[in-house]
DNA sequence: GTCTATATAATGATAGAC
DNA sequence: GTCTATCATTATATAGAC
């Protein structure tokens, strides 16, 4: 009974970095198996339904990482502003300025995203709900904040595209920078 | 010697709305078979080099399509301002409202990207390009322009990626209404 | 320029031993 | 919980007839 190679977050952990480096369609059974040193079967033990029990897994291994790494700090009695950019530091780190895709973009851009739909748009909504919270929290109409949240996770997106269509991380960069003072502006 | 069923550029525009919908990978022969009409021989007649080869000429298809539909109307003597409406009019009509994806984001995620980057490359920066320069016809500082144009173009790609996450094409019809303002303000 | 038939490799997935 | 061996299916790509 041999055990356990990797516990089930470095497992996931290591998933995810393989998704967002080949996307859902791009990464095979066999670049899966390889990622984390487990045969096939092994894989098959941690996840019976297969290929796409994994990658639901993996989206909801990014949830808790994002609650920890990225709202939970959100909710501290800290100035909206120094959450903000405490976000976005996190966010630029997440990313490594914009060299590294977005597991949410990846699983968007696979033939089954019908089938992450649900969990898609639930991190989505949530990363755009954190966001919101500190507009309101700054004074912002409930409108605008949510505005400027959509806002923020669309230039976000959208930069890590354009980086990786360009080659020029300046862009993903930038987009940081501004949204530093755009977010919570009066 | 049967005729051809369809021109290559009737073949080229329906390649292009298959790798919208199911990405470069995601894409399999059998599916651009069926999407042309043609046996998987036939393809390799007009396409020798394979999938590679025809996700490329799809690209270039694109690329004459931005040139004709997107950047000639450009260098009309028309008002910046009204250019740049009919520029977003365009994107709108060609992305369905957010209904549907951008070839060039969908080539952007898939596993043989670096194969694409030169044309996804140039394809981005002339789009870059062209917005720069209603900007500058505009008054603007090249400095502002530029930053404003990657900002047009990251705001698109961004809200396509959030819509087909979240389902709510609002984002990206917003998204596009407020380009309208902000582009080429003072 | 299209077709049918096929080659060959890779795919996702299982069976059963240990 | 892992492994080796194997399954049926699908993948990309060719050969050669018409």
């Amino acid at each position: 009974m041999p055990a356990p190679l990797l516990t089930r977050p470095e497992i996931l952990g290591r998933l995810m970095e393989l998704f967002r480096e080949k996307g859902f369609d791009g990464a095979s059974l066999a670049d899966i198996a390889k990622s984390t040193g487990l045969g096939k079967s092994s894989l098959y033990h941690h996840f019976p339904k297969g290929k796409e029990e994994i990658a639901l897994e993996v989206l909801g291994h990014l949830e808790t990482q994002l609650e920890e790494a990225l709202f939970q700090p959100m909710r501290s009695a800290a100035p909206p502003r120094k959450k903000l950019d405490r976000m976005l530091d996190t966010i630029d780190r997440f990313y490594e300025g914009g060299k590294k895709a977005c597991l949410l973009e990846r699983l968007c851009a696979s033939v089954d995203a019908r089938r992450f739909r649900r969990p898609l748009g639930r991190a989505f909504d949530t990363w755009i709900d954190a966001v919101e919270a500190l507009g309101v929290e700054c004074g912002l109409a409930r409108k605008v904040a949510r505005q400027r949240a959509e806002d923020l996770v669309v230039r976000i997106e959208g930069a890590l595209v354009v980086c990786a269509g360009t080659g020029n991380t300046a862009v993903f960069t930038r987009a940081i920078r501004d949204l530093r003072q755009s977010v919570l502006a009066p």
